[in-house]
DNA sequence: TTGATAATTGCAAGTAGTTGCAGTTACAAT
DNA sequence: ATTGTAACTGCAACTACTTGCAATTATCAA
């Protein structure tokens, strides 16, 4: 069996068509050692399909978010971030005064989601959150 | 001693102008019922002090989040909405499929907060959340 | 009161992201 | 291969929010 792409084969399981677009978007996500942004993603794209139109670049993003296939995160500095959503199952603790992140693994929140599935049987999206607020250096 | 709104006497103390601008922009978070965006609290500032401009209203709510007074959440809604910090204590889940809001007691995240800072040295601003996922109607 | 002065504001231009629409194209059916 | 069609794209205009800068003003000291 040929190597996929796990979020291509997934688009195009699901029907969605497999446009030269789509899949340099994907690719660059996938491609991605961290979290990758929208105007990142539009400058590798471009470089080789030139006319490519940043909206594009945001609507794929935007189905790729509604499939569960990528996740967006505000992680700070003005414009959120993506990674594919089964890649590094991770939070991060972002510090509002100086901009420092730490990792934090993901069992932290498992608590929580079941709560609120158990409680109020809402399904919560707790795949690679931004949680904000103060490190310990920026205490006050 | 005289009635001061809690947000104007706190923003006094620190030193900081109380503006018209200011003073009407504190008032219309105050009054406000629920969450309220920046173009709704421009649109009634407005009435009052014809010339006041929207960057204003923003840099108002910059300040007010900086200093701790007011809590900015993204409802969706394409806009941001806020409250002052110390109202109501609760949170929000927010399904992205269908809009709906379950209101959520702030004891829930109490035990994150604790472990936050137990095991990271980390102060999570963890007042008035919102939680995105999907209810139990659009689940599948 | 009356200045001095730094904080604050209005304005205009900029950035990140969204959307309506007309033209293009992936894909399926012939 | 050819063609029909809805999905998709590029484009241009728009929304939400931000920012640099010159003009205004709240506050304070004299
Ligand atoms: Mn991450
Ligand atoms: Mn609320
Ligand atoms: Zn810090
Ligand atoms: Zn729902």
């Amino acid at each position: 069996m040929e190597y996929v792409h796990d979020i291509i084969s997934a688009l195009s399981k699901q029907g969605y068509r497999l446009t030269p677009q789509r899949l340099m978007v994907v690719s660059a996500i996938e491609n991605s050692e961290d979290h990758i942004s929208a105007e990142e993603i539009y400058s590798q794209v471009v470089v080789r399909y030139p006319n490519v139109n940043i909206s594009t670049v945001y609507r794929t993003l935007e189905l790729l978010k509604r499939l569960g296939l990528v996740t967006e995160t505000d992680l700070g500095g003005g414009r959120v971030r993506y990674h594919p959503a089964d890649k590094g199952h991770h939070h991060h603790l972002v510090c509002q005064e100086c901009g420092a992140m730490i990792d934090l693994d993901e069992s932290l929140l498992g608590p929580l989601q079941d709560a609120l599935l158990r409680e109020h049987n809402f399904i919560a999206d707790l795949r690679h959150l931004a949680i904000h607020g103060r490190c310990v250096d920026c205490r006050r």
